[in-house]
DNA sequence: CTAACATTCCATCTATCGCTTGAATAATGA
DNA sequence: TCATTATTCAAGCGATAGATGGAATGTTAG
């Protein structure tokens, strides 16, 4: 006897929501966004062991979230579709907006201050042409090299103090990162306005701004 | 001593997900996009007992999905934002566009035939303000008593061959239901198409439409 | 104040999840 | 063919989530 189809869709809606039910897999997904990987790479970058986090991906895998496909005797794990992405997105929003627990941690990063607003893609695209901005790529060297918005410079997450007096301190800067699980933005943001500089976050990060089908300059 | 910031993040945004990864507690935000609700009306509708029902509730205001306010002896609970409805639609669409699992399932709903797409909601509008379609409501007659497209005609679920006979049949006709979790829709066209109809499924349900801000007309 | 009712809390059991360890499988290169 | 490397599988464990029934809480009506 099956059990009622209405059920049935039920459970697989559930089964997709339950593969984003864990801090690992958020980031194992984030990694992803920023763009095909090998699972020793991923486990390497959030920590995970490699059996625990090839576990994960299957997970995701059973939830078509993600895809994976061999190439020699690595595998390389990607994510299926952009609406993934948007998945993340919009399960971000809702947190943020909702969970006054997310509101302090965010705060807690930014010094207790003000949150300045997210400057929106486009109003960076168009401030970008008109070189009225400074931007800064807050991620490790190796994701920078693979691709970053063009005219970004890439700060390692900790040197912000260090770098900052080689900026100008009239312009407005934008710092971005991962995207919105990413804290590096927020954490930079932080310490430039600490210093007294008037830093402001993108919203969304770089495989947003891929998805938005703008372009994007690999390392030479 | 605190845990980082971003493991900290992360398990919050695990916390919404999780909340969404339970079929019970998809049934009950589907039974809430209908409208707010007290408990007990909605353990009867969901098919959890009371206390069960509580729970799940609990669970879901914990990740501001939902909220509760007292009315008397009632507790009402509904909805958080319009936001929450989008989450859900999103997680339908990655579910329906990536599970073989879930395709499976609609198209034995619609008796193995080819899926007609759904009609949108601005054309559905467009095309009753001209009165060139039927509309049927598929949803139970409370429901549909508490809010419906204007135009639309309430039809049990099982009652679809019954008054198949008082229908137009060189008109199109569109059935939709309580959104993208309900099958009522998905078997009401499937019905009317093995009877020879030309019926077409609306694209989410009435609280996508109401969430559009589009008209809505309540009994009188 | 007391009775009735809706909801929530609590204790309990069971099932499942996530992590670890060690072995198995698959592809490459000598 | 055999050794090497990347990934996956399988078993075991501790922790956690879901379901149930009964007690406790809070609110209204008499």
């Amino acid at each position: 006897m099956s059990i009622s189809p209405k059920k049935a869709l039920l459970q697989e809606y559930a089964l997709v929501a339950g593969a984003l039910a864990s801090p690992a897999r958020l980031a194992l997904l984030e990694q992803l966004a920023q763009g095909p990987q090998r699972v020793e790479a991923l486990a390497g970058k959030t920590g995970l062991s490699v059996a625990n986090c090839s576990q994960h991906l299957q997970q995701l895998r059973r939830a078509a979230l993600v895809s994976g496909h061999r190439d020699g005797k690595a595998v390389i794990y990607s994510l299926t579709d952009s609406t993934t992405l948007k998945l993340m997105a919009l399960l971000a929003t809702v947190a943020d907006r909702n969970l006054a627990q997310v509101d302090r941690i965010l705060r807690g990063l930014s010094g207790g201050g003000d949150l300045p607003e997210p400057i929106s893609r486009a109003d960076l695209a168009a401030r970008l042409a008109k070189g009225s901005v400074i931007l800064l790529d807050v991620r490790p060297a190796d994701e920078f090299a693979a691709g970053h918005i063009p005219g970004a410079r890439n700060v390692a997450p900790g040197d912000i103090a260090r770098i900052a007096p080689t900026l100008a301190r009239d312009g407005e800067i934008v710092a971005y990162c991962r995207g919105p699980y990413c804290v590096y933005a927020h954490e930079a943001v932080a310490a430039l306005r600490v210093l007294g500089f008037n830093a402001r976050r993108l919203h969304g990060g770089l495989p947003d701004w891929r998805a938005d089908g703008r372009a994007v300059q690999t390392a030479a």
